[in-house]
Parts: structure tokens; C-alpha cells; sequence
DNA sequence: GCAAGATCTGACCATCCGGTCAAAACCCAT
DNA sequence: ATGGGTTTTGACCGGATGGTCAGATCTTGC
């Protein structure tokens, strides 16, 4: 099974990710079982081995199609675009994303979390060129004085902590907020102040 | 085995929850196995098994003291100090705590990520009490005019978003960092900069 | 409507893992 | 040194889990 090619092929697979994504963010690799994903999925253990080859290669297919996910934000972010407007933008992208996606931030966490032994090389490739080029991009709006001088790689780092402490730590704030709070819209007013504060020239 | 007596019991029970702390934290409650915690304690299986009744309850004993260790930089921040100093010196010894602990912290991030299955209790009541308290402290300091305005719980969010991440995200903070950088060196000048403007009335 | 291939399943296997137990080894006060 | 309590261990158990396989069942192009 190389590519999914007919529908049933890739109704199938999809709806494996889709389970699998669910156990694997609530419980780790280790801790997910085949039979929970099955279950989910609605198939036959044997039957989601006729589509995956094992339970790893699930589990891969997951985090490689998250890291594209994941850095979309980030690439978007102009060069040629007013500075505070492009990283206060990016700044609510990847808060939208913490939103929409919290499974697929638990997933990429928990990855890191045990040292990436499943990602190493797209962190040490992927992610950190773009992290690479994107900081000089800032840097070079510092020079120019158009945002506060700051090390722009922290920059990057504190808005990836600010923005996935929303769903990876889901529970702990929606328990410390209590009832009648909206976690997300709250996030996006207090990073909005943060962000104008700390970049302002 | 309710408590330990003898200086053996005592030095074991130690060295077991040493060893455990290492496997839980880089591979989380299921991902560890008895044998692996047996093998860095230098002890046989049964031999923990003697000492602590379950994997559970070794687990259980970890967070239960790591909560305590957790808390506390937030209960020293005293309502009656200086407000800048106070939050500035809170977000030190957190930043601190991440460098010098960092896997009671990668423990306690699993767990939350996870739902807090073993730990809803205390981050429904210790947790939140001391957080309610410390945002009302800083809440007064607001209404006094001697730090900006800003929603004290997700101030205190972002303190701990910002110091864990350092802990949590080593790999990847090491690999996009490269060669040749200190982590907690730069992020304490990171963040100290960040919060002397956001705190700034 | 009928092969040929695609999809699905029950039964099964080997391994791993948390935990038990009886007995051995050890320690120490008398 | 000896006896009673403490500590340690090898052997073992039962259940869970990832994965296999032979064959049954369904789809689809003709």
C-alpha cells in the first residue's frame, strides 16, 4: 500500500489519521494502543494494518503532515510587510492554530517533550532554516529601528510558548480560569498587549 | 511499607524515585517500564516492588512532591515588596527552576498534557487557590498604578508558558539555538526585557 | 453475472509488562 | 554465634499488545 489510490483507500486512511491523531494526542505513542485507534476508526485491527504498515508508521504519517501545519504561520510572515503588523499577525495565526488544531500541538509536545526520537531531523532541517531565515528578517527590522531590538530567535520561541501553552496546558488553564471564561479570546487581547509592548521601538 | 524507617529503606526509597523521575519524564507513565526505573536504581524488580506497592504509587509519590517545589517561587512573591520586583524575581526563580529541574517539569508537562489524569485534584485546589490569590495581589498593584494593566491570571500564564518552554522544548530550543549558546543565559535577558515593558504602568 | 482484485475478519502468536511469592541472603542486637 | 527481622531475588503468572495469516466477503470492470 504505497499511495492510497481508490476512495475507499483514502476514506479509510484518512479516517485512521483522524483517530489516530486523537489517541496519539491524549495518551503518547506509547501509551496509544491499536485497538483504541481501531476502535475510533471504527475498523478491525487487522483491517488497519492493511492500510498502515504499523502502528509507527501511523505515527509518522502524523507528524510529518503536522510539521507543514505547524510552520505555515511562520513562512507567511512577510519580509516585505510592516514589522509589528507581520509578527503580531503571525502572533494570531499560530494562536488560531492552538485553537483549531490543540491535538495536533499535544502531538508535536509530547514529541519534543521525549526528545523528539521521531523528528530529529525535520527540527534540525526544516524548522530550524526557517527559523534561521526568519530571524534575520527580524533582525534586519531592528536595525532599521522598526521593532524594539530583542534576540529575535527568543522572539520566535516566546511566541511558540505563549501561543501552545493555550492547548497543551488546555486542562490547567480552563481549571485556573474557572467557569464563563473564553481561554482563547482572553490569549488574544493579552498577547495583543504583550507583543505591542514588547515591540514598540 | 507506610513509611520509611531504616536508613536503607530511606537511601532505596530515594534512589528509586531518582531513577523513576528520569524514566517518567523522558517517556511519560506509560512509556516507562518497571524494569527500566529497576535498572537505573541498580535494584532488582521485585526489590521496588518492596519498597513501593505499584508503578502508580512511585508516580503518584513524584508528582505529589513536585507539586510542592512548583508552587512555591509563586507563594514567595510578597504582596508587600516592590510590584516590578516582585513579578521580575518570580519569573527568575520560575526560569530557575526550569534550568535546575528540568525533568520535574517535563513530568508535570506530560501529566497536564495528558489531561492530569493523576493530578486533577490538586490543580483543582492548591493550584487554583494560590493563583486566585496571587492575581488579586497583583490585581491591587494594578489598581494602585504600579504595573500596567493587564489580566493577572494570564500574566501569570505567560510567566509560566515562557519559563517551562525552556525545560520542556530543550531539544528544541538546543537544535534551533545551535552551537555555542546558552539557553538560560539569554533567556533570562529575554525575558527580564520583556517584562520590565510589559509590566511598565 | 462473473471473475479478479481489493477489502475485511476471526483466530492466533510472541513478546512485554506489572505484579506475586516462596525462599534465600543479609543485618544486627543479644 | 545465633535467632528474628529486614532485604533481596529467581521463577513465575496473567493480561495486554503489536502484529500475522488464511480465508471470507465485498467491489468493480467487463
Amino acid at each position: 500500500m504505497p499511495r492510497p489510490k481508490t476512495r475507499i483507500q483514502i476514506r479509510n486512511s484518512e479516517t485512521i489519521l483522524e483517530a489516530a491523531l486523537d489517541v496519539f494526542s491524549a495518551h503518547g505513542f506509547r501509551g496509544a494502543t491499536l485497538d483504541q485507534i481501531a476502535e475510533g476508526a471504527g475498523l478491525s485491527k487487522p483491517n488497519l494494518l492493511y492500510y498502515f504498515p504499523s502502528k509507527e508508521a501511523i505515527h509518522q504519517t502524523l507528524l510529518t503532515r503536522l510539521l507543514e501545519t505547524w510552520l505555515d504561520p511562520l513562512r507567511e510572515m512577510d519580509p516585505n510587510g510592516d514589522p509589528v503588523a507581520e509578527v503580531m499577525g503571525y502572533v494570531r495565526r499560530k494562536l488560531e492554530l492552538s485553537r483549531d488544531y490543540p491535538r495536533e500541538s499535544r502531538l508535536f509536545a509530547i514529541e519534543i517533550l521525549q526528545g523528539a526520537p521521531r523528528m530529529r531531523e525535520a527540527i534540525e532541517g526544516d524548522l530550524t532554516a526557517l527559523v534561521a531565515e526568519k530571524a534575520k528578517v527580524l533582525r534586519h527590522w531592528m536595525e532599521e529601528g522598526r521593532i524594539a531590538r530583542l534576540d529575535p530567535v527568543h522572539l520566535v520561541f516566546s511566541i511558540w510558548a505563549l501561543t501552545q501553552h493555550y492547548a497543551d496546558f488546555d486542562v490547567q488553564v480552563r481549571t485556573v480560569l474557572g467557569e464563563g471564561h473564553d481561554p482563547y479570546a482572553e490569549a488574544g487581547a493579552f498577547l495583543e498587549t504583550l507583543y505591542m509592548r514588547l515591540l514598540a521601538p
